[in-house]
DNA sequence: AAAACGTGGAC
DNA sequence: TGTCCAAGTTT
């Protein structure tokens, strides 16, 4: 008789999973936090943040204690910094609103902030086993290519589908393993390139695999865009000190500090950028105009100068949230990337 | 509903 | 070099 899709899934997690720091705990604040940390971003990236959260925050109480820029340091590097916000007050609502404990199904999970359906199906099924399905991109996946379901998977609605075939499947009580087993066959087995069927569980009914068509599955129609930013940034040095500012809203790197700067659709002469400064700017001397630095995003192509100023006059700087900080005051902040190698690099 | 949000790895 | 995309959420 041939074994049902759950169980042929378990059992083959049950012999193969990999040994992961946030696995065979059902502490909620390690599974909320490991899943945070994994939205978007492979288990080998995201693994040296976990640890590094967990030594520095071993508890709720500890994340929800620490300043925020303490917290949007540590989350450096990982990118999507909106997770850091959203995680550091998610905790202090935890201790303040929850008395300290995670709420323990999936309709309160949803509630709170960057926990979305995926998140809460996760922390609902891995810490208390209730049985709601994960859909992420290793669920849509395995399903689309088992089923051969060729809904575009970039569609909100067609989550709703794929959530409803994955809750025909949960078992009610091996919500957990059947969870994590979906997810684990999709990041190592049904891959998205280049599948490794011979080692699948499933391969024996995958309509996919029967019908060859695992490159095309699952539909994913949405393009990207690349757009080129051409940041011109102005550095102004007072006394061993340098000027800084926190990012704002609605662009990218959220909450971390940089320089002032002029930005552009296109690149930009060397004169036109003595224009600007000249214009936009009083009683300046540009003492030095670096080579452009490349900085690939996904969705971006970064260039950016730095433009080395030199004030000619006391107190150029009247724009509040402007502040001068010390070399070592510099270190303590979070800082994107590209600012990051910048200071290494000139060694400021 | 569509777009924005990061970084690093793979091909 | 360009493209895809990974344990998604928010607006």
């Amino acid at each position: 008789m041939t074994q049902s899709f759950a169980n042929l899934l378990i059992n083959w997690y049950n012999n193969h999973q990999r040994d992961l720091p946030w696995r065979n705990t059902s502490a909620p604040y390690k599974i909320w936090l490991s899943e945070i940390i994994l939205q978007q971003t492979r288990v080998n990236q995201g693994l040296p943040y976990y640890n590094k959260f967990i030594n520095e925050y071993p508890s709720v109480h500890d994340l929800a204690n620490a300043p925020e820029d303490e917290v949007m340091r540590l989350w450096q590097g990982l990118g999507y910094y909106s997770r850091a916000r959203n995680l550091h007050e998610c905790a202090k609502s935890i201790v303040n609103q929850y008395d300290g404990e995670f709420p323990s199904t999936y309709n309160e999970l949803l509630k709170l902030k960057g926990v979305g359906k995926y998140t809460a199906a996760a922390i609902a099924s891995f810490a208390f086993n209730q049985a709601v399905p994960v859909v992420d991109g290793n669920v849509f996946r395995v399903l689309a290519r088992y089923f051969c379901v060729t809904d575009d998977i970039a569609q909100p609605k067609t989550f709703t589908k794929f959530f409803n075939i994955a809750k025909e499947l949960i078992p009610e009580e091996q919500a957990a393993s059947f969870n994590q087993a979906i997810m684990e066959l999709g990041a190592t087995i049904c891959t998205p390139k280049k599948p490794a069927c011979e080692n699948c569980p499933l391969a024996q009914d995958c309509e996919a695999r029967i019908h060859h068509k695992q490159s095309e599955l699952p539909v994913k129609k949405k393009k990207i865009k690349i757009k080129h930013r051409y940041l011109y940034y102005l550095i102004w040095q007072e006394g061993g000190k340098l000027a800084m500012k926190k990012r704002g809203e609605s662009d990218i790197w959220q909450g971390l500090f940089d320089f002032e700067l002029i930005e552009s659709d296109k690149a930009l002469s060397t004169e036109d950028i003595i224009y600007k400064i000249d214009t936009l700017y009083k009683d300046i001397e540009i003492v030095e105009i670096s080579e452009p630095v490349k900085h690939i995003l996904s969705h971006q192509r970064l260039e950016a100068v730095f433009v080395e100023l030199k004030s000619t006059t006391e107190n150029i700087l009247n724009d509040n949230s402007l502040k001068y900080y010390t070399k070592q005051q510099i270190e303590e902040l979070p800082k994107p990337r590209l600012i990051e190698n910048y200071l290494t690099s000139k060694n400021i």
